[in-house]
DNA sequence: AATGAATGAGAGTTCATTCAT
DNA sequence: TATGAATGAACTCTCATTCAT
């Protein structure tokens, strides 16, 4: 019983203390960032935090760790749904952006500074961000397959650039906490399904009328 | 003749120890990076750097505004120019992603770091980085004006989402020197013209309005 | 308990770190001495001294501050007491002297390296010395007031004298430590109610008068 | 002929330069004065300095004795005259508190800095200041003898006593310029011949005699 | 006679880390 | 579980000094 208690005050302090760096990474970076600070955000004294990270650079896996994980778990949930292209990619935006609000910073972190850690360390870190790319490009094959997506389309680049508008976005919805995080996920959906470009049979008079200026 | 000899050998210097700090700071970090690195990757002695920077931020700052002053340049007389929607699109997007290959690292390390510049030092540049992002607000605005564009869309939207994904592409493009440049441009271009559902007909058109410019 | 012990811990070693520093700034001066000196003379390592020291201009503030707190306390209470003005001189000297034994250099240091304190810190000090100087104008004021002096004197440059007097002979104080103190003050007292030349009578009154108090 | 144009030059320049490290050396101390600072206030460059000065410590060296040299010269010329004990006296307080303004700041370096020079190169300015103090002595000595002081008196400590004195009154001059010099002696010299006390009868003798030289 | 450029030693300071308590 | 105290390595920066020109 008594252990019980003591662990589970533990495993709250440790969660306390993974959060606390990872607001801390985020605001500073890594190496802006001084043990001190994340001992004071937690409300604790600065050699206390080694009771709960070996080290401050382990205080940055687990932090980078946290960041992806959830978020690569519900990936792979969304991949192997039955839904149609075009819910799994609003799915995966929709995951994407909202972890930004969700784990706080973590993920950010995981972007920005999870090249500070040794090989070793990020080996899992890339196993699982590789993992999310591949299901995001598997993604856009079956949409490719079904008919929804243009064939033409290289898969490869489509994660990417996804990926890449996504943590875009990101840094601005971590930076500004009012921004509307629906309307950006839906922005960004239309976006890569439709793009800018008017459709419809009348297509050709945008062009026309930028030619003719 | 011996001042213009001296001269330019000290602008030399100093333009390879931006170059220098650019290549230490993207690789590292700001907090990351050491003077020594710097001065070591430029071939001379720590202390001797600072005849060429007063301060490490000083160093930072300088790499900022090399990084971006040009690509921002540019950009104005692109805005400015006569050209059609489609065809600023691809020039922008080109020009923003050879920056990455052109001028080394800096512009990535204005994108990252330059959060860690004091704040007056930080007001140029946030004055460019704006204007960069209005003139391609006003490309998008023109563009949904004359049609080119569905009305509907959200030009500041647009413009951060375009940004985002270049800057996306810029972490791969410094990161591996072996991307294909021009096969990237394309493709993003397309993205954001046509998204990737299929077309009813004469898909290409756009593409080809602009290539015809 | 505990705590009480642990914070005499902490006062012993900041008072010691003190006077670790007041010996190193009145012996090399304070941009002749290192902070290693410093830590080395309390027996610690060089960056620990900043546990108990912001900076090294704050360690000459307390080591200024440190030296002329008591002195000035004791002119206050010497000024405002019952004596005889000739008695007010003798202590006045006695302590002024004295003051360069017993807290060892750092009066020294505050009279010699004060003006490397920024204007702020520097503004305490520039109160307690001034108050020092009119107290022991007050002083000779009185003097000539009850006829112990000529009524022609110049009560300012009294003051400024006797402070510079004792100035120079606290160098040799702090530098020879078998000089006698008792000797000078006599003597410097002498000088300065009698001077050197010979009295055609009575020449012993201003001593004896001060005796009798 | 042009020989000898160049070395009026040099000496000229030479000259400068030790006025200008006395000035800069007064104002910051040697250890918070740098050679930049130096070459600077003269009008050239760093480098250039030691075209003048083999090291820092040589400038120190040089200032050191241009600030005690002709004072101390003026002291034999003084002790050796043949005027009465209380002409002397005048005279010797009226050179060196006058040293202080027409030397500029060479005097001041010599009392505060002179401790950072290397035992050998003090040995000879220990000598003159020894020479000073001795001859002030011999100068108490005779006063004593000739019955122009108490017998009693203690010609060591009086000789101190007056250096001490008129060294603090020294700070304050170099400080503030416009104080009024010539008081400043005359009530020097009053007050180590007759102190402050009210003489019975004849007090004025001892100025008579000084004034009537 | 003077300088631009570079150097290297050492300064003050920070900070991740350890450990007895 | 937490802390106060200390450490030592690394860091940014300064500066006296040198030397080719």
């Amino acid at each position: 019983m008594a252990t019980a208690t003591d662990n589970s005050r533990y495993q709250d302090q440790k969660q306390l203390a993974i959060r606390s760096a990872a607001a801390v990474f985020a605001e500073k970076g890594f190496h802006g960032a001084s043990t001190k600070d994340i001992a004071e955000r937690m409300g604790i004294k600065q050699g206390s935090l080694y009771y709960y990270f070996k080290s401050k650079e382990e205080a940055l896996g687990e932090v980078c760790l946290f960041g992806i994980q959830e978020y690569v778990h519900r990936m792979k949930s969304i991949a192997t749904s039955d839904q149609p292209f075009e819910s799994k990619l609003l799915a995966t935006i929709t995951s994407h952006l909202s972890s930004y609000r969700e784990r706080d910073e973590a993920l950010k972190v995981h972007n920005d500074e999870r090249l500070y850690l040794p090989e070793d360390k990020r080996a899992k870190l890339k196993e699982l961000g590789s993992l999310y790319r591949q299901q995001l490009e598997a993604i856009f094959d079956e949409g490719a397959r079904t008919g929804a997506l243009r064939d033409s389309i290289d898969c490869h680049f489509a994660a990417q650039a996804v990926i890449g508008m996504c943590n875009g976005w990101g840094d601005n919805i971590v930076r500004d906490p009012n921004l509307d995080l629906f309307d950006i996920i839906q922005k960004c959906t239309d976006l890569v399904l439709n793009g800018f470009v008017e459709r419809r049979k009348n297509k050709r008079d945008g062009i026309d009328a930028a030619a003719n200026t």
